[in-house]
DNA sequence: CCCACTTCTTGAACACGTTCAACTCTATCG
DNA sequence: CGATAGAGTTGAACGTGTTCAAGAAGTGGG
């Protein structure tokens, strides 16, 4: 027996539970979107997809588990959405807030779901935690989308702080995230008003760290943020 | 019949509640110290303290509303253990240094356990997120210090700038804590670390804001920052 | 002293996430 | 085909945070 999961791979051995795992997980996204992530209960996720509560656990070790795979798809998501500003867009600041703006817009739909995400997130235990291990991939995958906004754009800055750059600009993100949970205005309004006068904010930043007097600074900063990384 | 509380107030009404909830919370306290936040049940909580687990629930809501207590009683601290540094010091740095180590300090024994209050406290529905309605007073005590460090100490600044560093140096102290439940160093030496080099980087950036090119983008970002304020 | 009234206390019951020993199904080999 | 190992699946059972109806203890007015 041979089937095509979604992945587009094929894997007669692993056909059948392939297929219960994305049952599964497609079940709980929509579950998790319909109600919620706490009203949505392990029984409920198991009874609509028409299995187990422990065949469940079989593919997902627990709970939070569910949330990683929404979020790895979420990510991969927003790769894609981000391709065409990357290839367009020459100048910084629409390359640097169309990612963002992509960000939001593509995790609209889950936005109520999103502020468990944030604390589950948040416990340094956890794998989900964005400075974990377990979550470097995803990680990595995301600075890179920066390094991408910088390389493809008109910046001209000094070497060492180019080099940082990607990751705090990451850090960036992290920031409007945390704001966009916490921002209950229509239509996250507000969150986007954010990133409309950020981005702009940080391109004269930017530009200024080539005034002399800032300058210095500005490489004891990037040497700060070195030292701190793990 | 009455009863002193530990907080000074005598009260013959609710004196009898005040004492079996004060028990009911240092209980909770040493269990997470000795066995951390996440192996202490609430049945254990109860037994430990001799009541029953609905008594428990009588005066506090939930096992989180435990956890903010322990948190409101660690700021009491923090303001207190700070007091000296305010009176004597005169300098900027060594008064924002000394304010940040005291909250190391002060933490210490309870570094484990503050993984888990982090998380709680990063979900925007939680009463403990530092963004929350109910968690104001802590938040406003807290910034006040550091309206305190600024005012006492020799710093020169714009007025605009002036009124907006309290909460922006609260902020600095929030990336230390993150930095710090992430710090797995002895003696969490890498979070001193970073309050060593952070804050005489804090001092000149403070201080190239009088720089005229500067200084259009510091009024900007005062400005996005009252703007996303809610 | 008694009676209503509030405050305080109890422990069984509930819903949830999670575990696990037992079972069924499936593919492969002689 | 039949046997066997592995993958997949089950649902009862456990420990947890939390709720709640019931009752006990304390308080104040008549």
């Amino acid at each position: 027996m041979e089937v095509i999961t979604l992945t587009g791979v094929t894997d007669s051995a692993t056909a059948k539970g392939e297929q219960t795992r994305e049952l599964i997980l497609s079940t709980a996204l929509r579950l998790f979107r319909e109600q919620g992530y706490g009203k949505t209960t392990m029984r409920a996720i198991a009874n609509e997809a028409g299995v187990s509560v422990g065949n469940a656990y079989y593919y997902y070790g627990s709970k939070d588990h569910l949330m990683q795979a929404y979020y790895d798809l979420l990510q991969d998501q927003h790769r894609e959405a981000v391709e065409p500003i990357l290839v367009t867009e020459k100048a910084f600041v629409p390359r640097l807030a169309g990612v963002l703006r992509t960000w939001l817009d593509v995790s609209a739909p889950y936005h109520e779901f999103a502020g468990t995400f944030f604390k589950t997130a948040a416990d340094p235990r956890s794998p989900l935690s964005p400075f974990s291990e377990e979550s470097r991939p995803a990680r990595d995958a995301s600075v890179e989308i920066f390094r991408r906004v910088i390389d493809g754009s008109d910046l001209k800055l000094a070497a060492d702080l180019k080099a940082e750059l990607p990751e705090l600009l990451w850090l960036l993100q992290m920031g409007v995230v945390l704001f966009w949970v916490h921002d209950q205005s229509e239509d996250v309004r507000r969150s986007r008003a954010l990133i409309d006068r950020a981005v702009p904010l940080v391109d004269r930043l930017l530009r200024l760290t080539r005034i002399p007097g800032v300058r210095g600074v500005t490489t004891d900063i990037v040497g700060l943020i070195n030292s701190i990384k793990p």
